[in-house]
DNA sequence: TTTAGGG
DNA sequence: CCCTAAA
């Protein structure tokens, strides 16, 4: 990898505390779907799932008699959640404080990826009665724009209808303090709580931005299509009942709004940076974090039976809510304005993380655990442990029964760049990059699925499909954070915000639900997902990323001298973030591929292909032998047989790498020779029998072809 | 988007 | 493999 460009994967990792969601309404994305509406972590979901932590501990709690501990937060209800359900479990969040965080995820491998990034690992509906799912959330922290006052969130029981809401107070919350204090809310149905107050923060506790947690998703093998997200109800008898019912109501909702969310922050210079969008999001997200962090659930504990099956979240409110929020944070975003720039490599947070299972079956438990524990340590990408699940799944389900593990430690960020005026104040340039970082966060950030190197695309396609299973290393496995590349709405529009704001929150309460696969950050694509082949090209998967990540989002002040990157001066509107587009995406996308060499096979291959078709016209190579493989492209076979006729003119000696048979080779010059002479070009025709005629100018002379 | 080459 | 100029 060329450090280069490449600013952006260095040790940035978020931490992202993620939250289980639950399944939530699923709302089908309507028409507007764009690739890009995947992706963001919605505030709703934050809230959703907060809310059912809320209600489920608060249950518990409330059973209990416990008063709500620092860590613990009594929740009432889940808006999304079938009441009954709600109540059935309480759910349980563990926040691991280790070194690293981390997320695990468990996923039956026949799972497929489908979710937007929106979905993202947010979004895993858990299915209890399958005992496949078990949602774990993660919530990217975000911290609120300094000025974020409360947010406040409803949510609809399905169910009972039954509003509730939780406030969160952050009175003064300064960006760089980022605190969310202790809250102690206690959420009851239909009644307002406030989730967080503002007494004192203990930020150091509830965030810890290095603890790493985990959080732990267990797919289930059900869950193929986007929108088959099951909720597990664990009452309902029927689970696909309760399916198909969510799944109507989510499609009532959503995507109009999810469109707008998209804010491509770094799509252009010109477009205005609008991070700030969701105020609402952040917060909650805040609140799950601070809350939630600490909350140490016994892993075995756990079990979620998540309660939440249903999900029909009314949305209405929601949105309003949101939107409210939208504004203003928008509001405020805008006025703070950056004026100089600088990069500001991405940081890397720690992850906190809940490990959630529901489970069923009770050797994942186990197995979670062990490798959080395992995890932990580690680099901070991914580190995957697989996991089986034992008999736990039923025939019933597909044969692919089994389940992957996932652990990740953090996720690689994306470059950011930010302008601030050389004479800000580093409090303010702390602010900004908190903004942006939360901006990014959450809005923009879209979830990619990376598989040796490469990035899975296609959503659709199952875990085992793509490659993953308990077989295949997980180590290959990394998920990124990406920034939404959907472009921005017109730049600085003061009045687009709110819209924005609304449509978005909407989408993402809908979006969750719809899709339960992870999502890629790039729409489909890996058709064939050939074993050897696929593996991947995108690269770095998560090792490189590992690089250290000290701080958090807390932290994120902090700015290694390196972290800052001078940028040339741009125009632009002054005010705004300028995402230098490509440059970032290039830098968090695009990393260089990972390298495979190619197999004497498909050597054999090219060579056929060439001696067909000729030198000069690789796209029909590719199309002809190499139409499946889809991370050999043209340029790449163009270059192998650069190579392959430098390798055939060296020594043997000289070679390195995979031998290739000398005949390989000897053919390799033979055609080289007689298609360089004949220019080639003419148009195709291949003529095989041409090349035979070259043949005896070979030095070896190979007869047979 | 492909080609063709340099890096 | 990447990056790009050209086509």
């Amino acid at each position: 990898m060329k450090l280069k460009k490449r600013l952006d994967y260095g040790p940035n990792g978020f931490h992202v505390t993620s939250i289980p969601k639950a399944p939530r309404s699923i709302r089908r994305r309507a028409q507007h779907k764009k690739a890009d509406e995947e992706s963001q972590i919605c505030a709703f979901e934050l809230l959703a799932s907060l809310a059912r932590k809320l209600l489920q501990e608060s249950e518990s709690s409330s059973a209990s008699s416990n008063a709500s501990g620092n860590d613990h937060a009594t929740i009432g209800k889940d808006a999304v959640k079938d009441g009954h359900h709600c109540e059935s479990k309480p759910l349980k969040t563990e926040c691991l404080d280790q070194g690293s965080s981390e997320v695990s995820v468990v996923v039956s491998e026949s799972a497929s990826l489908n979710c937007d990034q929106n979905c993202s690992l947010n979004e895993f509906p858990l299915a209890e009665d399958d005992g496949i799912l078990e949602r774990t959330s993660k919530i990217m922290d975000s911290t609120i724009g300094g000025d974020s006052k409360s947010a406040i969130c409803k949510i609809n029981n399905a169910n009972g209808n039954i509003p509730c809401k939780v406030e969160v107070e952050g009175s003064s919350l300064n960006s760089e303090e980022l605190c969310y204090n202790g809250m102690e809310d206690r959420f009851e149905q239909g009644l307002e709580t406030k989730g967080f107050e503002t007494g004192d923060l203990n930020m150091d506790k509830t965030f810890s931005s290095r603890d790493p947690t985990e959080l732990c998703m267990t797919f289930p093998a059900s869950i193929n299509s986007d929108r088959d997200v099951k909720l597990p109800s664990s009452r309902d008898p029927v689970p696909d009942a309760c399916f198909s019912r969510q799944r109507d109501v989510a499609l009532g909702g959503r995507d109009d709004d999810d469109n707008l969310i998209r804010i491509n922050k770094f799509s252009n210079k010109l477009k205005v940076y609008r991070p700030v969008t969701r105020v609402g999001d952040r917060r909650i997200k805040k609140l799950l974090n601070s809350r939630y962090w600490k909350v140490a659930p016994k892993l075995k504990d756990f079990e979620l039976s998540r309660a939440d099956g249903g999900i029909k979240p009314p949305h209405c409110k929601r949105k309003t809510y949101h939107n409210h929020e939208r504004y203003q944070h928008d509001s405020l975003f805008e006025k703070r304005k950056l004026y100089s720039r600088s990069s500001v490599e991405t940081f890397d947070g720690g992850f906190s993380s809940e490990s959630v299972t529901n489970s069923p079956e009770k050797g994942r438990k186990g197995d979670k655990r062990g490798s959080a524990s395992m995890l932990q340590g580690g680099p901070s990408l991914l580190a995957c442990g697989m996991t089986t699940s034992g008999a736990g799944h039923q025939a019933s389900l597909h044969s692919k029964d089994s389940r992957v593990k996932f652990s990740i430690k953090s996720f690689r960020v994306p470059e950011i760049f930010i302008e601030v005026s050389e004479t800000a104040t580093i409090g303010s340039l702390k602010r900004t990059v908190m903004d942006t970082v939360n901006a990014i966060l959450g809005g923009g950030m879209h979830v990619g699925v990376v598989l040796h190197g490469k990035k899975i695309r296609d959503d659709k396609r199952t875990l085992s499909q793509a490659g993953i299973s308990l077989e295949n290393n997980l180590d290959s496995l990394g998920f990124t954070l990406e920034p939404s590349t959907v472009q921005a709405p017109p730049p600085l529009c003061s009045e687009d915000p709110p819209l924005l704001l609304a449509c978005d929150t909407p989408k993402v309460l809908t979006r969750s639900p719809v899709t339960p696969a992870l999502d890629s950050g790039i729409p489909n694509d890996l058709p064939n997902p050939s074993p050897l082949t696929n593996p991947g090209e995108q690269v770095e998967t998560n090792h490189e990323a590992i690089t250290s990540n000290p701080d958090i989002f807390t932290d994120t002040t902090v700015l290694d001298s390196r972290a800052l990157v001078p940028v040339p001066a741009i125009n632009a509107e002054a005010l705004a973030v300028v995402p230098v587009n490509q440059k970032i995406r290039r830098s968090e996308i695009a990393q260089r591929r990972t390298r495979r060499p190619f197999s004497v096979s498909e050597v054999e291959a090219l060579v056929q292909a060439v001696e067909e078709l000729g030198t000069g016209r690789w796209r029909d190579v590719k199309l002809r032998s190499f139409e499946h493989a889809d991370h050999r492209t043209y340029v790449d076979l163009k270059d192998k047989w650069k190579t392959l006729v430098h390798t055939a003119r060296i020594s043997p000696q000289q070679r390195r790498g995979e031998p290739v048979p000398q005949e390989l080779l000897d053919r390799v010059l033979a055609a080289h020779a007689y298609w360089s002479q004949h220019q080639a070009k003419q148009q195709g025709k291949h003529q095989p029998g041409m090349l035979k005629i070259e043949a005896p100018e070979n030095r070896n002379g190979e007869p047979g072809i």
